[in-house]
RNA sequence: GCCUGCAUAGUUAAAUGGAUAUAAUAACCCCCUCCUAAGGGGUAGUUACAGGUUCGAUUCCUGUUGCGGGUGCCA
């Protein structure tokens, strides 16, 4: 649809040039007032009038009369004006022969662009902190940040992927007391993350009543940050224990990291950036803490050391920021999370624009709503978390049950139970805007029906389905009528063109869910097709070759987009 | 207190300032001798309140109400 967008408002461009004595109105601006209309009976492309009436001195109704003469010719059918809206058909031989010749020769890449060529994008996300468990929070910040990565991929950009895992701080002297107390190697190789919480939590407990642990646990940390070489290999040993098990999870999105330095890795980098800002006089003292006064800029002042010089989380950002950008020279780098933490990105995104570092417009915030479990914030003491390891293992379970009633004799029974099975609790947590709070109901995000990951994953097997069948029966070898004979492909052809900018959007607003919902669009438009056109069973040869190719092209479209949100693509369920 | 986000069918959501506000779900009713019924079709049901800007406001601005988040030594 870009395409037709273009040349429309090329031609649209050259008319008002033409009828209003050379009065500019550039073609990039008019592409971007086109508009889908509500209704199909109102055309597939729209271009509301109202606007011009000002510059141009005319009604609407008389503007759209006149530009009306100005567009017409391929790849347009016919053109309405309809109370001031110009109406556009599209041809059904455009569609038909120029547009899914352009899908099927992009394939895999249909969509895709290149302007990000050049170009580096770092992006920030998905971080647990080591030796904690992986629960619905973590989530968010790793599905959507994955999701942009992946968008910014499919244009061509340079991304590299960080897990800045919480790898530092005084816990780490807590989990050291505890393992040497309570623990053992044994236990925790085999018991892992969870063994490690369970030793956390036992520390706070016996802490409670014994406070010399607290000053033991503060004594280790002080060690590790000495390089104690014993501290330093049993904290290294629980980074290992961690990530292993995070990397399970990853597996199971589809997900990879190019690089997981985390906290640790800047603790060396902070002091030069801490010289800097005294350098520049941004410091004051105030109670004996050192922070950035931001009142200039109506926001709360930003602690860079504590009242007993130790460093503090944005701190530990700034040097990380500063390291990236030497490092990567990125062109945009994207932290992902909650938004929660609006307030200290602002506060350290302004602080870094106060030392004169001209990229600091270069950082972004990608925050999204909190999360809540059936109604109740999540909260680690009342014990409202859902593992999402036990969420996962819940949906594929009741996948595979469905399975075994369904399509019991299927090959990869596992694989495809785990591809669903996450792919709904995916498909859910990115169907609505981001920021918007989310409360994640089990009974919803575990349901297979309507507006799902199942059902979308579903009608991409249908789309292999079909094709698999056409390959054993020869069908793949007919010719191509290249001719629209029904609305449903027509309506098929049409929204499978708007791949391309709903791509653009979700990179333009950071905003997976663009994609999510128009793979439902896809879908529920491939359904239709597929339940009133028969396509091996079509009444000729040429139909069903025709037909044939809008299924692969479907399935290019839905396959394509699945990589763009972390769904996995089933070719049978 | 101050800053900030959100408010749309019973529920969960959608809608670059545009036409009769769109889906799903729950309710009721149809469709498997037909490429996978995790599907398709039908009925019924919505913009918190008050102003303003605009030819036109769910969308932008101001205020009110309700809910969430943040607000100097956690991350």
């Amino acid at each position: 649809m870009i395409e037709i967008k273009q040349i429309l408002a090329e031609k649209i461009s050259k008319a008002i040039s033409d009828n209003w004595n050379g009065t500019v109105v550039e073609a990039e601006s008019i592409r971007d007032m086109f508009e889908y209309p509500p209704e199909s009976s109102f055309g597939d492309i729209s271009l509301p009038c109202f606007r011009f009436s000002k510059t141009l001195r005319r009604s609407p109704i008389q503007i759209a009369e006149i530009l009306k003469a100005g567009i017409a010719g391929e790849p347009i059918e016919r053109i309405e004006n309809v109370n001031g809206y110009l109406n556009i058909y599209i041809s059904n031989d455009y569609l038909a022969t120029t547009l899914l010749t352009e899908i099927l020769s992009g394939g895999n890449k249909y969509g895709s662009q290149t302007i990000g060529k050049g170009k580096t994008v770092v992006l920030d996300y998905s971080s647990p902190n080591v030796a904690k468990p992986f629960h619905i929070g973590h989530l968010g910040t790793t599905v959507i940040g994955h999701s942009i990565k992946k968008l910014h991929e499919f244009l061509g950009y340079k991304c590299v992927g960080i897990n800045y895992l919480g790898d530092w701080g005084t816990q780490f002297g807590k989990m050291i007391v505890a393992y040497r107390l309570w623990g053992n190697r044994e236990e925790v190789e085999v018991g892992g993350v969870d063994k490690l919480v369970e030793l956390y939590v036992k520390f706070h407990h016996e802490a409670e009543l014994d406070k010399s642990l607290e000053d033991a646990a503060r004594k280790e940390f002080h060690k590790l940050e000495q390089n104690d070489p014993d501290n330093i290999e049993l904290w290294k040993w629980f980074i290992e224990i961690s990530v292993k098990e995070y990397k399970k999870t990853y597996r199971q999105l589809g997900i990879e990291f190019d690089s997981y330095a985390g906290e640790s890795f800047y603790t060396d980098k902070m002091p030069a950036q801490v010289e800097k800002l005294r350098q520049m006089n941004l410091l004051k003292i105030d109670d004996g803490a050192s922070l950035v006064d931001l009142a200039d800029y109506n926001m709360p002042p930003c602690l860079i050391l504590k009242r007993d010089g130790s460093t503090l989380y944005p701190t530990r950002d700034i040097a990380a920021a500063v390291y990236r950008k030497n490092t990567y020279d990125f062109d945009k780098c994207i932290y992902v999370t909650s938004s929660a933490q609006s307030l200290h990105f602002a506060q350290w995104f302004k602080v870094v624009e106060l030392m004169g570092y001209d990229w600091y417009d270069k950082l972004i915030h990608v925050p999204y709503g909190t999360v809540s479990i059936n109604g109740e914030k999540l909260a680690t003491r009342t014990g409202n978390v859902i593992l999402l390891k036990d969420l996962f293992d819940m949906a594929i379970s009741k996948v595979a049950d469905i399975m075994t009633e369904k399509n019991p004799n299927i090959a990869n029974k596992e694989e495809t139970a785990e591809a669903v099975g996450v792919g709904a609790v995916v498909f859910y947590y990115l169907l609505g805007n981001r920021i918007k709070d989310i409360d994640f109901r089990l009974e919803d995000a575990l349901s297979f029906e309507g507006n799902t990951g199942p059902y979308v994953q579903y009608t991409y097997a249908r789309t292999c389905s079909v094709l698999e069948k056409a390959r054993k029966t020869g069908a793949d070898k007919y010719t191509s009528s290249d001719r629209i004979t029904a609305q449903e492909e027509a309506n098929l052809l049409k929204v499978l063109a708007k791949f391309p900018e709903k791509v653009l959007t979700a990179v333009r607003d950071l905003e997976p869910s663009v994609i999510t919902r128009y793979i439902l669009d896809v879908a529920a438009e491939f359904n239709r097709f597929y339940h009133n056109c028969q396509i091996l069973n079509a009444t000729d040869e040429q139909t069903v070759a025709f037909r044939l190719k809008l299924t692969e092209a479907a399935g290019y479209v839905l396959g394509n987009a699945f990589e763009l949100i972390c769904l996995k693509k089933t070719e049978k369920i």
